[in-house]
DNA sequence: GCAATAACTTACTGAAAAGTAGTATAGTTA
DNA sequence: TAACTATACTACTTTTCAGTAAGTTATTGC
């Protein structure tokens, strides 16, 4: 916790409240991928946005990566514990779009 | 639905991933109330980004506006039904606030 | 020895978000 | 008649976000 909030959501927000963020969590949810194959899961997300989101993650504790010393690179991300405990908020998210997008 | 959403989380943080909406609509949870009530309670929020944000919401049928025709003005905001649908999301992002920053 | 590879980085640029400060409103109160 | 009120709007500036395109790395395959 690196600021003061007046409210735990202000917090939370901070943490996962840009566009990028809760949507690659959202897609680690069914397991840890290679770097590439996530960021084409994430459509529309520029390499440098990708790479950018995914490292601050990561010093946020909420997901972790894996380097493996091959050539190519070979790099895994996968939810921390802590990433692992939004799994029950992202998903409700991403019901209430599903939801609120039929009306 | 204004736009195309490869997955339905998307299309809920383009309603709500913003720094103060989500503050916003929490703090209406407990009920309507008036503009400048509302204003104090969203500690650090600008006047600008105040009215910004709440006529977003409006904009996007979260929240309902009611303005009094008195002097000085008197409005008041309050959770739509869409805006209440989002209750136990956002109780939820605050609890998870609240239980993650203890560790 | 030269291209292809996967992951990342950097420099540059443009767009969007956010803050500051000032203005408008029009009745009520002093 | 002048100050006060609550709400909102505007112009201006600063800050942050995001995209493009190019460069880096070290090994393999041709």
């Amino acid at each position: 916790m690196n600021k003061a909030h007046h409210c735990p959501l202000n917090y939370t927000m901070n943490l996962i409240g840009t566009k990028w963020k809760p949507l690659i969590l959202f897609h680690l949810l069914e397991g840890g991928l290679r770097s590439g194959v996530l960021q084409k899961k994430i459509l529309g997300i520029s390499n440098k946005m990708f790479t950018q989101t995914v490292r601050q993650l990561e010093d946020d504790g909420l997901i972790t990566r894996k380097v493996y010393p091959v050539v190519p690179p070979k790099v895994e991300y996968q939810l921390s514990a802590r990433g692992q405990s939004l799994e029950a908020i992202l998903r409700a998210l991403d019901q209430w779009g599903l939801e609120d997008c039929k009306s």
